[in-house]
RNA sequence: GCCCCUGUAGCUCAAUGGACAGAGCAGCGCUCUUCUAAGGCGUUGAUAUGGGUUCGAUUCCUAUCGGGGGCACCA
């Protein structure tokens, strides 16, 4: 990366330990990068932010003067700005040859080696909805975070095991519930989605036992939703975990003993209890009832111990909705006085906050119980996957969204996932129009390419790989989305005021190669975010 | 009452503690004999309020006032 580049030319001059942050400044009068490093020195220093960054620079100037340093063909100018900023202009050929980087690495531009750092073994549970109907809009927020989060992590070079954990144990209260509705002897559930689900297993539910229907009607419901995700959602897990076999494991009866013996756990009203308080939680859970079933705490506190003790992974990442946050200090707790976690990031916990649905200028109440909730299939089929995906991950998970569907319907044609798919599309259709003139890409002189709007579309095109790096250390695919806008506009700008067919077809060949990384970073950039590349628009 | 998010332009949302707070949509005015006008250019417009920490606060702390969600021997 260009911004590392950078980051090692400070680090020969600056014998201190302070942290060196280079970045993008908004306004590029300021320069390509920029640091503020002469801030935090000017403490140890005990000299002015303006003080120390001029004389850093002072330095700079004298090893950019000497013609053989690695320093002098990177810095064009470097500059000064009060109040203690020092600001980099880099010479063209960095861009121009980091355009060439583009074309030899494909696909691959933009990954990053884990080497020197540790590549994690990454555990990335999300979506896991229970079995008790259709997948909601809110479950699509999870989904599309938990597989671009997935694609950026992998791309940094961890190791990630995309997991589903199903509620499906006939000994849970919901299955019972479920079965309960199943067999028409309650209405918890009752949706038309699962009446047609049990019409079709009518016989098979004959003279079951209410855990017994709810385990089947469950199935039933899993492999639609596991169909539905694969097909209709394009997310491919690499593990369905159900709850049920945990069931059938001695596992959750030897953490009991576990936690009895560290003296955690003490009995009440005839259930057992964890001290969760002693680990920041408001109260104390039960982890036994007092009938002597396993609660869901037990049950999955199990469960994410095996992520880390059986299946070693160095570090699990829970995308929740907001319903579930007030369990996050339970289950931390019980991770930590097991002696899980080294630190807290270990177990990352992402909680996606509530999507609003909006119609006709109405909130629309959605509840599974209700049952008239409007589907997270029912949107897609209305706005398309693109579109659905592209407008979920363009927002910050912690954002309570407001999602206007006849907006989303009506002005599809503005939604910004088609700003960006226009620009790669016109990308294609310049490549496929041109290519067969007698360009030549593959021998491009990116030297050629020195007006402004060539310049200003590479240096774009070179932050790609630091988008990625910030995206990942974050958690954070919002920032490619939003990086990919930024990329579409800056195309257009390109587009507007240069071509590619020109008279000279060395500049006109190396235009071309131009547009092709161009399409590169666009290609590698809907791979991540799971959107496709239409042919034509 | 306690806990988690949250308050930025007319609307939906950005901004690892950095410089003049950015986009899209909506509005207004320009722009297609040229590789896709689903484009480009210009323009109007915002950090809920009071303290504090800092060279610097939309960001951190605190109080107040709003908004959403959660507080089960459900999962």
């Amino acid at each position: 990366m260009i911004k590392d580049e950078i980051i090692g030319y400070l680090k020969q001059l600056i014998k201190e330990n302070v942290p060196i942050e280079v970045f993008v400044p908004d306004n590029e009068k300021f320069g390509h990068y920029s640091t503020n490093v002469a801030f935090q020195l000017s403490k140890t220093l005990k000299k002015s932010p303006l003080e120390t960054a001029n004389s850093i620079n002072e330095e700079l100037k004298i090893k950019n003067a000497v013609p053989t340093g690695r320093q002098a063909e990177l810095f064009e100018k470097t500059e000064v700005a009060s109040p203690g900023f020092i600001n980099f202009w880099l010479k063209p050929e960095v861009f121009q040859k980091e355009t060439g980087e583009i074309l030899k690495q494909k696909e691959k531009y933009g990954s990053h080696t884990a080497a020197g750092k540790e590549s994690k073994k990454i555990n990335l549970e999300f979506i896991s909805a229970n079995p008790t109907g259709e997948l909601t809009i809110g479950n699509g927020r999870g989904a599309f975070l938990g597989d671009a989060l997935a694609n950026i992590l992998e791309l940094v070079g961890h190791k990630i095991t995309k997991e589903y954990y199903i509620n499906d144990a006939r000994a849970s209260n919901q299955i019972k519930k479920l079965g309960e509705t199943a067999l028409g002897k309650g209405e918890t559930y009752k949706t038309l989605y699962l009446e047609q689900k049990v019409k079709g297993i009518k016989k098979e539910l004959e003279g079951k036992s209410e855990g017994e229907a709810g385990y089947l009607l469950a199935q039933e419901v899993i492999k639609d939703t596991k169909n539905f995700i694969e097909k209709e959602l394009k997310i491919k897990f690499d593990v369905w975990f159900s709850e049920e076999q945990l069931y059938q494991t001695s596992e959750i009866e030897e953490l009991k003993k576990q936690l009895e013996k560290k003296g955690l756990v003490y009995e009440k009203e005839g259930a057992l209890w964890f001290k969760s308080t002693e680990f920041g939680d408001t109260e104390d859970r039960v982890l036994i009832r007092s009938t002597g079933e396993p609660t869901y705490f037990i049950t999955d506190l199990t469960y994410q111990l095996d992520k880390f003790v059986d299946k070693k992974f160095s570090q699990a990442i829970d995308i929740w909705g907001a319903d579930h946050h007030g369990y996050e200090s339970r289950l931390r707790g019980g991770l930590k006085a097991l002696g899980i976690l080294k630190n807290d990031d270990d177990f990352k916990i992402i909680i996606t906050q509530m999507v609003r649905l909006i119609k006709d200028g109405k909130e629309v109440r959605m509840s599974k119980r209700a049952g008239d909730y409007f589907t997270l299939k029912e949107l897609i089929e209305e706005i398309g996957l693109d579109a659905a995906r592209f407008f979920f991950l363009m927002y910050s998970p912690d954002t309570h969204m407001d999602f206007d569907l006849g907006l989303a319907k009506e002005k599809s044609v503005k939604n910004p996932v088609y700003y960006v798919q226009y620009a790669a599309v016109r990308c294609q259709s310049i490549i496929n129009k041109l290519q067969t003139t007698n360009y030549k890409p593959q021998t491009a002189n990116f030297n050629l390419l020195d007006t402004q709007e060539d310049l200003n579309l590479m240096r774009m095109l070179a932050r790609f790989p630091e988008e990625i790096m910030k995206a990942a250390v974050n958690y954070s695919p919002q920032i490619i989305v939003r990086y990919s806008m930024d990329l579409a506009r800056e195309f257009n700008n390109f587009y507007e005021k240069e071509k590619v067919s020109v008279e000279d077809e060395k500049l006109a060949s190396a235009r071309l190669a131009l547009i092709q990384a161009t399409l590169t970073v666009f290609k590698n950039i809907f791979t991540i975010l799971g959107i496709s590349l239409p042919e034509k628009m």
